[in-house]
DNA sequence: TTGAAAGCGCTAACAA
DNA sequence: TTGTTAGCGCTTTCAA
């Protein structure tokens, strides 16, 4: 059996109090019993059992995260960074996978708050905000993570996706695109929602007619992503530019490019969002607007940490800018070019 | 304040007792008590605090995910597929991010057994085997997935790795090609002892020589084996085939390829492992040794599912068996096809 | 500086 | 069928 403070107090001849206060670095404690009690603990190999711990401090160190899909890159990469500053925080991270469905959604707030979670990280859909109360009600420690929640009170770490959407309808722009076709992931998302507005802003900057024909929903797959592009360029009036909201779905639209032999950049200019590993990885490298997906974990671990710690800080959204990285899948369009000459 | 059974109790006017009996379905409780429990719980919201469930029956259906990093493909759609299985049987998962380090790997394991976790998912190095010891001699149960512990009496769920290093060789042999690199993720692992050991027999039985110069080593990210792979290219006997032993290395080696204007699968077939989603994402599409990636995860949770449940099944070693996924990336070698004609 | 004792919220003998 | 009570292993107040 695993020895208990019990165990060790009886052993170095103290009470548990004592015993609890060396474990803690509580009270006031001489230097020789502590000595002695730390001894004694080495000795018999004692560690914390810290379910009991849990229960009388109420402390669990334990986060639960929610989010779509781990094995979405974009998502393995937050959870990654997450993980690592948690760690450092000394908290363990639970994770959860919603596939954006309101019920698993919900069964996970429910049960993580049963099972005494200091704290969630939520980094998924959660189309109904009133899900939210679940966890505002009972006080607990949130924060919400590149996803807006409008109208609701609560922390927030996420990247300016309207500036995303700005930036990268802008480039094609510059690049002299003028039929850009924009596919998003789902209407239901404000960040869909804002990248659309950027994408609008930056038409609207560029003296370039809006056409609602050119916005196609998707959902955050590559096959969606093929099978959405596809129909765009078996359309008549196809364009020379797609801005895909999501780096998967920018490698189904080259992808489906490719496979009707239309050539990327050549023919088609392909901007992405998220700057994932895979752009480094498919052929053309693929031009994409980087999120700070560290500073996204990290802050949002450090947001939610301070709110664990009972510092109330007051409530805040937290940010973050996106940035431009401009690789091989986009050029100035063709028929611009020999206009031009 | 958050009722607890006590007040449950009161406002029912039974003992926590009888509440205890109800909430757990044991004992015999009659049904107008059970029913009038129920409503009262419902009526107050109440919901067991499950750290002082776990405390008093030892217990807290959380389940510690040892891996090397989350945010690898391969372990994102190994970890998806565990908690989708640890979910259906009502446990969390706990992930755990170690970097393939001995040091984080000890320091999660007992931290992991203070948290009172019911049992551990091994899928990470732990090169020191006797690491192990400090979650077999707490009695904990524990499985290993896809590592192979030498020597060490442990339940395991893996996939049969000297079959796939032999189904991919075999393959390339097939094809007609005789320089065949292959380019192992370390040493240390038993698992890319394994595929090495495939190999080798596979060359046997093709009477065809093994040279130890066509053997690399290398780690597990898209740059090493970019920067391995170029070594090996730009050598004067290049191979006309290379076995990459995962995904994230074979698309390096594409990537070393192309940049040295190499085509591929023209001049250079390759061969990943592990099928992961990137291998239909690059170009052209990566022929692979397909790991049963889903039933890996589920049989891992089943495995310690039962050991959890007090069933102490026969230590076991469930050996899962790979197949080979050809794609775009292999082709006969162009030399063989010319002399032929 | 140390210790006694009362919880934390639940489970599970054992009695009634 | 229901209730009493003693834990589970730790924290923390209050006395000593």
């Amino acid at each position: 059996m695993k020895p208990t403070i019990y165990d060790v107090a009886r052993e170095a001849g103290v009470s548990i109090a004592t015993v609890s206060k060396v474990i803690n670095r509580t009270g006031k404690i001489s230097e020789k019993t502590r000595e002695r009690v730390a001894a004694v603990m080495e000795g018999m190999g004692y560690a914390p059992n810290l379910v009991a711990t849990a229960l009388s401090s109420k402390k669990t160190f334990m986060i639960g995260l929610l989010l779509p899909d781990i094995s979405n890159p974009y998502f393995a990469e937050l959870a990654r960074n997450i993980e690592d500053r948690a760690h450092e925080l000394s908290y363990n991270i639970v994770i959860c996978n919603t596939d954006n469905h309101v019920d698993k959604e919900r069964e996970y707030l429910t049960f993580l708050q049963q099972k005494g979670v200091d704290g969630i990280l939520l980094a998924t859909g959660l189309a109904h905000p009133e899900s939210l109360g679940l966890v505002t009600d009972r006080q607990l420690p949130i924060t919400v993570i590149a996803r807006e929640v409008p109208r609701t009170p609560v922390n927030t770490v996420l990247v300016d996706d309207f500036m995303g959407g700005f930036l990268a309808t802008s480039h094609l722009l510059e690049l002299g695109h003028r039929e850009i076709a924009i596919i998003v992931e789902s209407m239901d998302l404000e960040s869909s929602r804002q990248r659309l507005k950027g994408y609008r802003a930056a038409l609207e900057e560029h003296n370039c007619a809006f056409h609602a024909e050119r916005v196609a929903v998707s959902d955050f797959t590559v096959a969606s992503g093929m099978e959405i592009a596809g129909g765009i360029l078996d359309a008549p009036d196809r364009p020379t530019a797609v801005f895909a909201c999501n780096d998967l779905l920018a490698i189904g639209t080259i992808q489906a490019a490719r496979s009707r032999g239309i050539p990327v950049p050549g023919e088609l200019s392909v901007v992405g969002f998220d700057n994932t590993f895979l752009c480094g990885i498919i052929d053309p490298a693929l031009t994409t607007v980087g999120q700070p997906i560290r500073e996204l974990g990290r802050q949002a671990v450090d947001l939610l940490h301070k709110q664990m710690s009972g510092e109330e800080p007051a409530r805040q959204r937290v940010v973050l800018l996106p940035e431009l990285v401009v690789r091989a899948s986009t050029q100035p369009p063709l028929e611009r070019t020999s206009a031009v000459k």
